[in-house]
DNA sequence: CTATGCCAAATTGTTAATATTTATTGATAA
DNA sequence: TTATCAATAAATATTAACAATTTGGCATAG
């Protein structure tokens, strides 16, 4: 009888390991999204192991998987740097994640059980009651948590562990680009009220299973960021 | 003047470094999807560092990139594991490969240019002519080469570098199935046609940007080696 | 037959040594 | 006098060897 605990939690990637190097790829993975490290910016060994507490054994590791992430870049014989940023990548990474979410969204639909759009309408309706906090950082934070929660039981539906995977890896990449749209935006009342009722319309196009306008609505939501992405890129000199 | 070999061959992974881990990387990659290590066959350290002539450090990476691509498992301190193999894994990755597979395709016909059209056609031949050769090793490889890049053209014409690098970490996952289809099917004369027609229908919708259409031949050409992978893992007491 | 304790083997992390790279300084040529 | 090139020195990355913690198996005793 073994205990039940089979790390089902695929929280961001597998946990390779549950010691040193998992928790300094976690805490590193989270510093690159936030921005404490520059695009191009050299990861110094000397740095790393005074930071993060670990020898290069494990920081190795954890640089390793950040790489097969597209978070670092490792030249040849010159160690590991934050991996660049720039307007092209920009484009093709929310289109990539905008075709592929709207791929997971018609399958979901076409797949999605009743326990699905109770958990869709939960999500959304947790999400909305988001609107009268205080403190603008809890607020973000609280609104960014369930707002992830809303679009990944949409994309549930599907059914496919894979898709799911793919579409997590996609989220890690994007979400240093993102973080500048959250930072720049500062969680204005009008522009939570907008999203709230993009997310609304968004439910009842699910709920009537109306495959392409879900479609094009989700496209259309999850583009949105983009104009003002650019403008914070193209404020820093980043081409 | 630099040499221009700016490493810009991302054959499977980028490569994170050109020298003892990457290597041992490759190989084991290679040596898991080719079947040489069974599904759930402990990887030990012991038995790696002669068997690549790598020590634990390289080791380690290479096993993490592995754990990251999902061809090894790591359990927290009982060192690493082949990833299992299942009947369900089977199907949600083919599911997962094909729909992919039927996105990328339906953008390519949108977005495809003439140089697109002309690659497409000029793979789409080479591979035809893989039809008299004796050895059926060499034939084997040739034709999973070609077969390789054919399919890579028709992806790219997507024109998306993310959609194509989830479409190869998606292969690799894929591969190690696809090689119980390959060793079976021995390649028979009438399986090689068969292929050949499907895959000269496929270059004519696709040249007529039938999209609808390609779309449900690219699927039904991918979902095809599915019950014979089955049976195989039955045999092999696999569920 | 079961449970507990000991031994062996494997994983994990640290440290040291080697090789490669980069920056600074000096010299030479224009 | 200035700029460029080369050489040396300092720093950093990479690898291998070593030590310690943990786990699993085996034997013995109850």
């Amino acid at each position: 009888m073994e205990p039940g605990f089979k790390e089902e939690n695929s929280r961001e990637k597998d946990a390779p390991r549950q010691n040193l190097a998992i928790s300094a790829y976690r805490q590193l993975k989270h510093d690159i999204i936030r921005g404490r490290y520059a695009p191009e910016q050299k990861l110094l060994m000397s740095h790393l192991k005074e930071q993060y507490g670990a020898s290069t054994g494990p920081l190795r590791e954890a640089l390793s998987q950040l790489v097969a992430d597209r978070l670092v870049v490792a030249i040849s014989q010159r160690g590991y740097r934050v991996a660049p940023m720039s307007l092209a990548e920009l484009n093709d990474i929310y289109d990539a994640r905008a075709q592929l979410e709207g791929l997971i969204l018609r399958l979901a639909i076409e797949r999605g059980d009743d326990d699905w759009e109770a958990t869709v309408l939960a999500t959304a309706h947790r999400l909305a009651k988001v609107t009268d906090i205080n403190t603008p950082d809890d607020l973000l934070d609280l609104w960014d948590q369930r707002h992830k929660a809303f679009h990944t039981a949409i994309a549930s539906g599907c059914n496919s562990p894979h898709l799911l995977q793919m579409r997590n890896t996609l989220f890690d990449q994007v979400e240093r680009y993102r973080h500048l749209w959250l930072q720049e935006t500062v969680m204005s009342p009008q522009a939570l009220e907008l999203k709230r009722q993009e997310h609304a319309a968004l439910v009842d196009v699910i709920l009537a299973r109306d495959t392409a306008e879900a479609d094009t609505l989700m496209r259309d939501h999850l583009m949105t960021p983009v104009p003002i992405i650019t403008r914070v890129l193209k404020d820093r000199g980043i081409s």
